[in-house]
RNA sequence: GGCCUCGUAGCUCAGUGGAUAGAGCAGCAGCCUUCUAAGCUGCGGGUCAUAGGUUCGAAUCCUAUCGAGGUCACCA
């Protein structure tokens, strides 16, 4: 189970500079990487490491467009700050092409790139759909599980961060090229559907579905909050009677009686297997609803009933090889204190599996179907240890490949009120949240008289796609591994860094351009005059694209994306205010406009593409 | 108690050893006869938890302290 009753690092790289090629374009950054390393070669006989050469957007308050930090080379120079940036400036502007002019200020060489360039780098790439993504290759596939729900109660906000999250690494990780496997291991077994399924049967009355009309997930979370209701009253009764908590907690009869259908369940027991199934068929047709409204799916799923005998074959496998040890009263450990850490235990003494055995199980599985580069599991940051102790207990068992398990672990959701416990109710419902979520643009689009000329299915597909952005990016927008903060009432806006205000970006693009192409505007590059400030700026944020990508693939983190996202689009409306674009009489820098919108617009859609969020041509 | 995270503006968050620490929200003041105002512009707001250290340079790395959370089950 991923989620314990509630719901719910790394520091992989130091590569300062992100750099590659777009598909059919050099970027500017490695050539100027290529020759600053040729520059103090040949000033300063130094080989520098890609660490020394530091460059990074020039600040806006200073006349240039890249930096280079040139501290690292005094030591070489045994020159001053200024005296060595300007020695790598000369060189700079005498051997590379693109080089205008620099200027120096302390330790930093701002570096100012030619006009050709940037017009080039916009002709040759604005209609590339995929800009920026690489190709996908066939390579070792990067396996990556996440959602992992329990079958016997409804998603929750915290099963909202981790789809969102898994499913917005799948494809940050597919467009940087790998080859991606996404994964959802379902634990379908163990003593809380037997809880579920006690309650059914004793006070369930048949009720189904489609008697109820409840939706599956839901009716099945019902019984398992009524098992808990009930059990707690048995054990204040066995209390009452003088009975000690902790006794009374182990002998009530219903959890005897969970135990009792757990235990036939293992046996095979035809009846309890036929409720199981049908009360898991409940669950899993209101998952897919889940999944579908929030727009996430699976490559393949797992379930845990099918994986852990698995896991318990390996164990036995261990205490023959003898890196795990069987004690007297026939559970199976290992010892882990070497590095540093516990005692383990793997196989319970009546011989059953715990939480460790099944995920040996599928890990193992998993390795043999894929033989994956990397094995990532989203899961809460509160399962740290386990999936530490998982990769050595795997070690212990020989599997060199352990070492490519990555533990994507995330923080947690908190609410305003503190944590979200099921059985007080605090819970955020996933499918609730999603509905208040459209609700709300559905409120504001009509406030704001957006949907006049809407049909009413254009107009319930615009509300799921804002609610859903301003959900998505909500989320998405905070760095993982960091605990947040989500207030229902008050944190999901539509204003200012929110999802709604990009795909509104989106939206205002597209109407130029629709206008545009009415009017058989030309699109086109050619033109004499120099880039605007406001088209400069526009241009160059647009060109960080593929570093963001590739940062974002490599530091597993959706919130590069988003937060770029949210640039991008301010910057647009920074150019879109204090710019016309059809009305302006220069055709040359009409033309050009048109093709950065189309830019913008291609960039925008694909940066929230990668977080799972839809684009309205409308809004 | 051991181990692991985190602590940046009133609130929610960016900031991966580099320049004067940035956004959004909230507050105040402006901008629709003009390509979508779910937008744009301006103002105010900071002991980057605290104290040391490393470094040419620290919110960022190290140590300690304080505060918050997590984890250390024959739970998952």
């Amino acid at each position: 189970m991923r989620f314990v009753c509630r719901a719910q690092q790394h520091k992989g790289f130091t590569l300062k500079t992100y750099f590659c090629t777009s598909n059919f374009y050099l970027m500017i950054e490695q050539i100027l990487i290529g020759k600053t390393k040729e520059a103090v070669k040949s000033l300063y006989q130094l080989d520098a490491s890609l660490a020394q050469i530091q460059l990074q957007n020039t600040r806006k308050e200073f006349a240039g467009d890249i930096t280079l930090v040139v501290f690292p080379f005094t030591k070489v120079s045994r020159k001053s700050p200024e005296a060595t940036a300007a020695e790598i400036g000369d060189y700079l502007q005498a051997n590379v092409a693109e080089v205008e002019s620099y200027n120096v200020i302390k330790g930093f060489l701002n570096i100012s790139i030619k006009k050709e360039y940037w017009i080039n780098f916009l002709t040759e790439n604005y209609t590339i759909d995929q800009f920026g993504f690489q190709q996908t290759n066939d390579n070792q596939p990067i396996v990556i599980e996440f959602s992992s729900p329990n079958t016997n109660k409804p998603l929750h906000l915290g099963h909202i961060r981790n789809n969102l999250l898994g499913f917005s690494l799948s494809r940050i990780l597919q467009a940087a090229g790998k080859n991606v496997v996404k994964v959802n291991l379902v634990n379908d077994r163990g003593i809380h559907i037997c809880k579920s399924m006690l309650a059914w049967q004793k006070w369930g009355n048949g009720e189904t579905p489609e008697s109820s009309g409840l939706k599956g997930d839901k009716l099945v979370g019902k019984y398992y909050v009524i098992f808990d209701k009930q059990y707690k009253e048995q054990i204040a009764t066995m209390v009452a009677d003088g009975a000690i908590p902790e006794d009374a907690a182990k002998k009530a009869q219903l959890i005897i009686e969970a135990q009792q259908l757990l235990q036939k369940w293992e046996a095979g027991d035809e009846e309890v297997i036929g409720l199981w199934k049908k009360m898991n068929g409940w669950v899993y047709e209101g998952f897919a609803k889940t999944y579908k409204t929030l727009g996430i799916e699976f490559d393949k799923t797992y379930y845990e009933s099918q994986t852990y005998l698995h896991g318990k074959e390996l164990v036995e496998e261990g205490v023959q090889k003898g890196v795990y040890t069987r004690r007297a009263d026939g559970s199976v450990w290992i010892d882990l204190s070497a590095e540093g850490l516990d005692e383990k235990l793997l196989l319970r003494s009546d011989g059953t599996s715990v939480y460790m055995t099944q995920d040996l199980g599928t890990a193992t599985q998993r390795q043999k179907e894929y033989n994956p580069e990397q094995l990532i599991y989203v899961v809460g940051n509160e399962q740290e240890y386990h999936f530490q102790v998982l990769k050595v207990v795997l070690k212990h068992l020989g599997c060199a490949w352990s070492d490519s398990i990555y533990h994507l672990s995330y923080g947690m959701v908190e609410l305003p009120a503190g944590k979200m416990k099921s059985r007080e109710g605090t819970v955020v419902d996933a499918d609730d949240l999603m509905q208040e979520m459209f609700d709300t643009s559905e409120a504001m689009a009509r406030e704001l008289g957006k949907i006049e000329s809407f049909d009413d299915d254009e107009a319930k597909n615009l509300y799921r796609t804002i609610g859903l952005g301003a959900l998505k990016y909500f989320i998405l927008k905070v760095d993982p591994k960091k605990n947040m903060m989500f207030n229902p009432s008050e944190s999901v806006d539509f204003n200012g860094n929110t999802g709604p205000f990009i795909q509104y970006t989106y939206a205002r693009i597209k109407s130029v351009l629709r206008k545009a192409e009415e009017a058989n505007f030309e699109f086109t590059t050619l033109q004499s005059g120099d880039l605007l400030p406001q088209e400069k700026e526009l241009l160059k944020k647009i060109h960080d694209f593929p570093a963001m990508l590739i940062q974002a693939a490599d530091m597993h983190s959706p919130a590069v994306i988003a937060n770029f996202a949210f640039e991008l689009a301010s910057e647009y409306n920074r150019f879109y205010h204090e710019l016309t674009i059809l009305k302006e009489e220069n055709l040359p820098s009409r033309g050009l406009r048109l093709c950065l919108s189309q830019f913008t617009a291609m960039v925008i859609s694909n940066s929230l593409w990668l977080l799972g969020i839809e684009v309205p041509e409308r809004m």
